[in-house]
RNA sequence: CGCGGAGUAGAGCAGUUGGUAGCUCGUCGGGCUCAUAACCCGGAGGUCGUAGGUUCGAGUCCUGCCUCCGCAACCA
């Protein structure tokens, strides 16, 4: 047995500013479905994945929740790896950037570089905003103005160290050139060539002075090192990288990646910078960098000030791992933005896992149980019919490999897809409850039985990438292991003889609407254990002078008489004994809050020189004070209540 | 004229070197009854964004125009 071929993919690293959402977790998801699959096709695979965790927003948002930089990112990041273990992901490590030994290391290649001369001090020149700390570029400036706060920059340089990017731009293009598939898709590499390259590279500056959370520059203290060249170099320092020369076997036998999956926003960092990093150091270059699409929520681009991020823990409780896993891995093309809504996830839950898959193994393994028993049978009676069945079964492998290798897995999907509705085909041109009925059909119900068996094991086998854990049910219902894609070469490996259980449903078919209604409510429950728990009025910023205050007539008054006002869903009506003798009427939108039985007897507090006010044709006589408040969101009222020992009347002051 | 991508059935998408327009969903009709009202078959629905051009023949090649989108260099 041959050694196994190395294969590496890493994700980007996810910065951990923010809990990720749906489409940044479609990244790993996409990526562990190719590692799964180079696994199952063979391959030795490192599969490596992580947090970036340094930064200037990094540090702000540290700041404003009123921890460390260090607290901060520890609880996003352990955020961050809670999801892509819910997903189900099989990363062989998860690194974070501020890993000692990874710090160390890229304070050694800052200083490998200076000392090559990449990298040089120099004088970062550009618009300053004083009240708000920051530099900005010409073309950040919105009218010539800070974008942060509007106000006028100033010109303003300082000190920084600059990396040579042009002296390697030939050496990049040539490699692009002669790599064909280093950038995937086409599109993001005519980006780079066009935009980039061809204008000719730029000095990047590579680090920065204006914060402290990020890689110490050793040579310099007082600068640190651009937040890119620190996270860029996490594909190397945890694979085994040894700026003084003493790589890892681990290294010398994963590196280079074969590929670096990242969304499409990043393709710059990753198709330039990368590149000319790993030459400066003297390192081979990565073998493929694909820009994956992103998934749009309706449409737009999720963004918290649009309010529609979807999360993966919601997803998930709502509709299970493997039915997020095979939304998003079916429904993104391979260059163009997918879609998500909740009802196409309905959709396609429906349609595809629930009638196609689902049932398909139901309906199958309930055949066995009613006319076999259970217990599989032998396939002893075949027919021509039967060929074109076991054609598309042998062929499907072949075909997701094909697809596959192009990092098609949404086609890979359908290739296995194709064979589930070859299946329901096959019953439907078999009829097997009509052979059912005829005792010398036998043998032959048994063999259509039979294929349709091992036709699912086939695609059990070949869904496990894609949906890990249906893959498993599908194969503990068939009572036999995975067996491998070396497993799917021949047709008829399934053992007969065996007996099955009663089977269970995969994917139970979802209402429309009632799943729509739970989604509502679940997320209505959502917001309101997200709010806080009491919030009070801002409190007033003016300040009312002392005789202002004193002409307010506060005094107690005591309930005679309390009556909901007909027709007015808020007002009650009270009369009240307030000290003269005479009865005072107060009106109050308090009903969502008291029943007028409940306030009869109780002393209050009005406010009694109000000017009166009709409301709904009767006349309110001043205003009775209460506490108000929110909690959980919802508006909260207090009537003032004082003791009963104070006389009706009684002023307060 | 900054660069690039996209415009094909109601929706989402395929369409390699130019040779009779396909797939999935939806919709309508039929079949079947093993199964999760599921599965199977069939129909309707497109002047392939638009105007020209090359050609015996253009969704495919060329040119102009319209619309949408991505990128545009230190916001990581």
């Amino acid at each position: 047995m041959c050694e196994k071929k190395p294969y590496y993919i890493s994700t980007a690293i996810a910065y951990t500013s923010a809990k990720p959402h749906i489409g940044n977790t479609y990244e790993i998801v996409l990526a562990d479905a190719i590692a799964r699959y180079k696994r199952q096709a063979g391959f030795e695979v490192y599969f490596q994945t992580g947090t970036d965790e340094h930064g200037q927003k990094i540090q702000q948002k540290a700041e404003a929740a009123g921890i460390t930089p260090q607290e901060y990112v520890d609880n996003v990041a352990g955020q961050i790896k809670s999801i892509w273990d819910l997903m189900n992901t099989t990363y062989d490590r998860f690194v974070r950037t501020t890993d000692p030994e990874h710090k160390e290391k890229v304070q050694k290649i800052f200083k490998k570089m200076y000392e090559k001369g990449d990298i040089y001090k120099g004088k970062y020149v550009g618009k300053y905003c004083t009240p708000c700390e920051s530099f900005w570029t010409e073309s950040q400036l919105v009218d010539g103005k800070c974008p942060d706060c509007g106000r006028e920059c100033v010109d303003a340089e300082e000190e920084a160290y600059f990396f040579k990017m042009s002296k390697y731009a030939d050496q990049l293009m040539q490699y692009i050139e002669e790599h064909p598939q280093f950038i995937q898709p086409e599109s993001r590499k005519n980006e780079m060539i066009n935009n980039f390259l061809k204008p000719g590279l730029q000095d990047l500056c590579v680090s920065r002075t204006s914060f402290t959370w990020g890689v110490p520059v050793t040579i310099d203290p007082g600068h640190v090192t651009y937040v890119w060249l620190d996270a860029l170099s996490n594909y190397i320092t945890f694979c085994g990288y040894d700026p003084d020369g003493n790589h890892s076997e681990h290294y010398k036998k994963f590196w280079p990646a074969d590929l670096h999956l990242i969304g499409k926003d990043i393709v710059r960092f990753h198709t330039i910078y990368w590149p000319i990093f790993l030459m400066s150091m003297g390192e081979e270059l990565p073998k493929q960098v694909f820009g994956h699409p992103w998934l749009l929520v309706k449409g737009d681009k999720m963004s918290k000030s649009l309010g529609n991020v979807i999360y993966a823990d919601d997803l998930v409780n709502l509709f299970g791992v493997d039915a997020i896993r095979y939304f998003v891995l079916h429904e993104m093309p391979f260059a163009a933005d997918g879609v998500m809504t909740y009802e196409l996830i309905i959709e396609r839950i429906n349609a595809e896992l629930a009638n196609i898959l689902g049932n398909l193994v139901n309906r199958t393994i309930a055949m066995v149980g009613k006319y076999f028993g259970g217990i599989v049978p032998a396939p002893t009676a075949p027919e021509a019919l039967d060929e074109e069945l076991k054609a598309v079964a042998l062929a499907m492998p072949g075909k997701v490999q094909t697809k596959m290798n192009e990092l098609k897995v949404a086609d890979a999907i359908d290739e296995i897809f194709a064979l589930l509705r070859r299946a329901n085909k096959y019953i439907d041109e078999t009829a097997p409850w009509a052979l059912a009925k005829d005792e010398s059909q036998k043998a032959r119900l048994g063999t259509v039985l039979y294929n349709l068996l091992e036709s699912i094991r086939f695609a059990g086998i070949a869904l496990e990438p894609y949906l890990p854990d249906t893959s498993r049910r599908i194969l503990e219902q068939l009572c036999t292991e995975n067996g491998g894609l070396e497993s799917l070469t021949t047709f008829g490996v399934f053992e007969s003889g065996k007996q099955l259980g009663a089977g269970e449903i995969l994917f139970a078919r979802l209402d429309m609407a009632a799943k729509l209604a739970e989604i509502d409510a679940y997320h209505a429950e959502k917001a309101k254990a997200a709010l806080p728990p009491v919030e009070i009025e801002p409190y007033a910023t003016e300040t009312v002078d002392f005789d202002t205050f004193c002409k307010s007539d506060f005094r107690a008054v005591k309930v005679k008489d309390c009556q909901p006002v007909k027709k007015s869903d808020k007002l009650l009506q009270f009369t009240l004994d307030d000290g003269t003798g005479t009865d005072r009427q107060i009106l109050s939108g308090i009903a969502k809050f008291y029943k007028p039985e409940e306030l009869i007897g109780k002393t209050l507090v009005a406010i009694t020189n109000l000017p009166p006010r009709k409301m709904m044709g009767r006349e309110s006589c001043g205003m009775l004070i209460s506490a108000v408040h929110t909690e959980k969101g919802e508006e909260k009222l207090n009537l003032l209540m004082v003791d009963d020992a104070i006389p009706a009347g009684a002023k307060l002051c």
